[in-house]
RNA sequence: GCCUCUGUAGCUCAGUCGGUAGAGCAGGGGACUGAAAAUCCCCGUGUCGGCGGUUCGAUUCCGUCCGGAGGCA
């Protein structure tokens, strides 16, 4: 009955041990891992955004991950899009799919399968006008723009969440119709993969922190301010530096244009950390099917693996 | 030892001319469909240092004790 495509999804905050797992899972079931990381996508980032090592990579086939230049935007269209590329030439071969990373909205819309309406790339310049008008204006002609052709989306999106809304007026611009009906018809296919989905964290918040806290530290010691200031270098006088989003990379400008000490931009860092975490951990919560793995230790790679290796047997056998 | 200042939310501090208190930060909760490590929304009860006194009523005034800072010996 089920021909769905089995995947397995690794999730959890940052910093829970979702890497380690992985790579342990994959090395065992013969299995190649699909990163699903917003930033783990880009190159020259890598102590910032916690990649893999080397030799991780060297352990098991990777995908979605240092493939991209910051100069590049992304989305999560794009990644569902090649993503499921992927994942069908991994089956292909016999091996299992394995989705590692912290990002929600990417790992939750490719196991629902959403459908992204394909954009007329020539529509895209008729769009344009709308970041002018945001930019010369402000929000309030967005919103009355709206209000002619999607009133109930501003029912659904908060008055102050600009870039929200500025998306929803051009969402309309391109595909004509509103932001619930596109909501609808994304969702009108079956989605074609059955997900095992397993969490990781720790048992307080407490213990999340303290290990946030000492990743950032590590992160310091093993060199993230030199990678974060070739970063600033190349990019300083150009738009690009905008679009950096990175934890862990931005915060250091301040200090890199001496507006600010070094230690205020570490402290920074580990409270950004700290705020995404939480932020991720409300994004899983409602998935009621995430088979959470609490720990007490710092380290979750021996214990937690054994409990889903079970998990996974039984997974797999269905 | 004496004098002065000070003790209020996890932290930094307002404030109440006597009617039991509020900001910032930290923190917590939530939303999320083409930027998501992004973006946005909501959340402040705490022995007002302890004990007495005055008062209908004290966190506020007085006394005393205990912290902390400074000054003089």
């Amino acid at each position: 009955m089920d021909k769905k495509i089995k995947i397995i999804c690794i999730v959890g905050p940052t910093c829970s041990g979702k890497t380690n797992l992985g790579i342990d899972i994959a090395k065992n079931i013969n299995g190649e891992i699909i990163s699903a990381d917003s930033m783990q996508i880009y190159r020259g980032m890598d102590i910032s955004t916690a990649k893999p090592s080397i030799e991780e990579l060297k352990m098991v086939k990777h995908h979605m991950i240092d493939f991209l230049d910051i100069k590049q935007r992304y989305s999560v269209s794009q990644y569902v899009k090649e993503a499921s590329i992927i994942i069908d030439k991994i089956v292909k071969k016999g091996k299992i799919p394995i989705l590692v990373g912290g990002t929600g909205l990417y790992i939750d819309s490719l196991t629902n399968g959403i459908n992204f309406l394909e954009y007329d790339k020539k529509c895209i310049d008729k769009v344009k006008y709308i970041d002018e008008l945001y930019f010369k204006y402000g929000i309030n002609p967005i919103i009355e723009e709206l209000v002619k052709c999607d009133k109930k989306v501003l029912e659904t999106i908060h008055i102050n969440n600009h870039i929200k809304l500025i998306n929803a007026l051009k969402k309309y611009k391109l595909t004509g119709i509103t932001f619930e009906e596109n909501n609808i018809k994304s969702l009108e296919k079956e989605p074609i993969y059955n997900p095992l989905f397993i969490g990781l964290n720790y048992e307080t918040r407490d213990l999340l922190y303290y290990q946030i806290n000492n990743r950032v530290d590590n992160m310091i010691t093993r060199g993230v301010i030199e990678e974060s200031l070739a970063i600033y270098n190349q990019y300083k006088n150009t738009e690009f530096l905008n679009n950096i989003k990175t934890i862990g990379c931005k915060e250091f400008f301040p200090f890199f244009k001496k507006e600010q000490c070094l230690l205020e931009c570490i402290e920074n860092i580990k409270k950004q950390t700290r705020r995404y975490s939480k932020r991720q951990l409300t994004w899983y919560r409602y998935n009621t099917n995430i088979n959470w793995y609490i720990t007490k230790k710092t380290d979750l790679k021996v214990v937690d693996y054994i409990k889903s290796k079970k998990n996974i047997e039984q997974f797999m056998k269905i």
